[in-house]
DNA sequence: GGTCAAACGGAACCTACGTTCCGGAAAGGG
DNA sequence: CCCTTTCCGGAACGTAGGTTCCGTTTGACC
């Protein structure tokens, strides 16, 4: 039989993961884990002893970041992924770990793929509706990939672009 | 007055842009100045003397890499993007630097603000063409950054998946 | 309160990399 | 062929960041 887990070994969990977030919400991906644990107000030690390896915090972070995504508003498919896409760029603007992975390099192939497969179930979410407002041939990826290219460009070009090309991906999308 | 140069440092510096070159599109942005001097068979010290900081010989490369980029065909603006654009993605397949620097995180802002400009000037060349393919109220820079977007896409889909989304992209800024 | 395993803190370790240094090699002019 | 000046090689330095270690502390159970 196992003994329960210290209660403040349950705390500085909950502490670190929260302060990880914030951390890497702040600084992005680059962050140094004693930054992490001072953050947490707690040592590395600490830190290593919940999360093995810095990879291990990253994905429980991100995890969560992900599951915290906006889910498709209502409305015609087409407008719908546009008021998703607006929404998620707003957010994505004050975390800069979400955009370092969304939109740079991918520190992380898996999450890279979750991204990939969460974005692939909206767009099939979207595609359900068959409202006739996208095209025929467009598939559920087609749409995933084509929103992660707009965090891209969104992240290039700068808040004041963002409108103007979120119209212009979803010109592509739409039913001709 | 000054001396000129003696011919082993000329022939050195041009291994080691060579090298490089060959390494870079091999390895990506990450590869170490070791790696590269051993590459040209020179010693860091003489790599270090020809390129005082590890950025300058990253530009030095990339910027030839850049200027090496073909031009726009021939033909109605809206193929001929497309054109480019599928042969541009073609020839970052095999460079992997090309592609760090164009679809994922930008190690010198400048890099990225040379080939945000590159793209711009080929995509007024369109818009020149006038012809009636693209849309009345696309700009130069919106060519500019879909067709970054579109690197991006191109990255994370897989080769596979290019066809499909020059095309979806493509879409966007065409004439409805 | 006493005992003990679980948990803590943070110094220390290790690897990776950019960069510097300097003793020796070798152009090239006289 | 000699001397000077330029170059060369690669060991060594400094920093950064992930990870490990271990003496100390603390919660949980009796």
């Amino acid at each position: 039989m196992e003994r329960r887990q210290r209660r403040d070994a349950v705390a500085n969990r909950a502490r670190i993961l929260a302060a990880a977030t914030e951390v890497l919400r702040e600084d992005g991906m680059g962050v140094d884990m004693r930054a992490i644990a001072a953050a947490a107000g707690v040592g590395v030690g600490t830190l290593y002893r919940h999360f093995p390896t810095r990879e291990d915090l990253i994905h429980a972070v991100t995890g969560t970041d992900l599951a915290g995504l906006a889910a498709l508003p209502e409305g015609p498919a087409l407008t719908a992924l546009g008021e998703f896409v607006t929404t998620m760029l707003t957010e994505l603007a004050d975390n800069k770990a979400m955009t370092d992975l969304l939109a740079a390099g991918a520190p992380s192939e898996s999450d890279v793929a979750r991204c990939v497969a969460h974005l692939t179930g909206l767009g099939q979410e979207a595609l359900d509706r068959d409202d006739g407002t996208l095209a025929d041939d467009v598939t559920a990826p087609d749409i995933a990939y084509q929103l992660l290219g707009l965090i891209r460009v969104a992240q290039l070009a700068g808040p004041s672009l963002v409108e103007r090309h979120v119209s212009l991906t979803l010109r592509g999308l739409a039913r001709s």
